[in-house]
DNA sequence: GTAATAGTGTCTCTCAGACACTATTTT
DNA sequence: AAAATAGTGTCTGAGAGACACTATTAC
């Protein structure tokens, strides 16, 4: 808080920008290959450094709109993960890189994105591989206790079919219905709705809708 | 990531430097009159620039060791909590500010350092109310979860009675000794000795002790 | 003895998970 | 009908919390 002359560490925001994909029924990760110099070609997460004043979000954004080519108001929430402080992180020079976790609408993707499924990320850039392996927990640990979190993934509306397609992503296993749906019955603001999606590709019961109240 | 000329955030590093006092039965939270300008006379959080490649814990150390005059063996443990990125936190400019705790070794305190009871921290400089605020639900709920905080906190060989107290100034409400006494049986490498304590000033049942076993 | 504190043993409630059985769809 | 999937109801076991009762100290 004192020592004006020290030379300051540069802070990187690297996003986990998450998107549920309900044709391919599974959470998928944002990664973009590099365009410049150090790792160039190869496939990171999108991250930009922090421009001075500028707000973790705002960073994060500006990441996810810059490298993922997704526009900004296609991130429905965003969070903190945890800072990663290794000093040879990054070969240009000691960089510190906070991670934060983004949602996506599944909206229009244009740019250069790969998605990747959750659990099976490809090799990437930096300590990115690390920063994902020790994120993942985190963001298995939100589903369904972190409300915006939640509704940011799987939007206004959604199906118990998608609802146990995401838990199974996040967090490896598939829970049964019937214990998913009482998770869901305490989840605070979400509401079982009476109606029924459309069947499934390969037949079964149709899923019940459920919903955010509140707003929208 | 790239962006080379964007002008980087200051990013400093502030420390919840957490002693459990067995008189005052209480854990404590180190803070120190600031030294230079800005607020300067007021308490506050004990904190450091992050150096150009410096890691966060070493910072920690720096911070605490420079702030509150505790020496550096007398700290146990270190972790994150959470990064506070409202730029107009530091009257200066934008500034990054990271939280980590850190847990002190009763040990001897020299410099100016105040011990500040959890639960009445008084007014800080800076929004290190609002670190504490937010932080103190993250510190409750690392102990008996979190073993090296906890062990940090208790030191290796510690009663039921200093348990006790450590639970109620972190949580807030004192727990049954019975039922204390359960959740410690469960946390790994703690481990319940034969010996009982001297008894306490006011009388009562001894209390057993316990010890952290594997490494001293 | 009384007050104070800790330890033992129960009891209840909530919650996660497993699973049998039923319901509704595609093929 | 068979396969696939979702929903209802039930059971068990872990864990938190409350509390009666006992144990051991200071006064």
């Amino acid at each position: 808080m004192d020592g004006q002359g020290i030379e300051s560490t540069l802070v990187s925001v690297d996003v986990l920008a998450l998107r549920f994909d309900p044709e391919a029924r599974s959470v998928l990760l944002g990664v973009a290959p590099r365009a410049a110099d150090p790792f160039a070609g190869d496939l990171a997460l999108p991250g930009v450094l922090l421009g001075r004043g500028e707000r973790l979000r705002d960073a994060a954004l500006r990441a996810v709109t810059g490298k993922l080519g997704v526009p900004g108001r296609a991130v429905t929430a965003t969070g903190q993960l945890a800072t990663f402080d290794e000093p040879s992180r990054d070969p240009r020079g000691p960089t510190l890189s906070i991670a934060l976790w983004a949602t996506l609408d599944p909206a229009r993707l244009e740019g250069s994105a790969e998605w990747s499924p959750l659990d099976a990320v490809p090799p990437l850039a930096f300590d990115h591989d690390r920063i994902v392996a020790d994120c993942r927990p985190l963001l298995a640990d939100r589903l369904w206790r972190d409300v915006p979190f939640t509704a940011g993934l799987l939007g206004p509306e959604f199906t118990t079919a998608q609802a146990l397609d995401v838990t199974e992503s996040l967090t490896g296993d598939r829970p049964y219905p019937a214990n998913l749906g009482r998770t869901m019955d305490r989840v605070p603001g979400l509401t079982r709705t009476t109606r029924h999606a459309a069947a499934l590709p390969k037949g079964g019961r149709p899923p019940l809708v459920w919903r955010w109240d509140g707003d929208r």
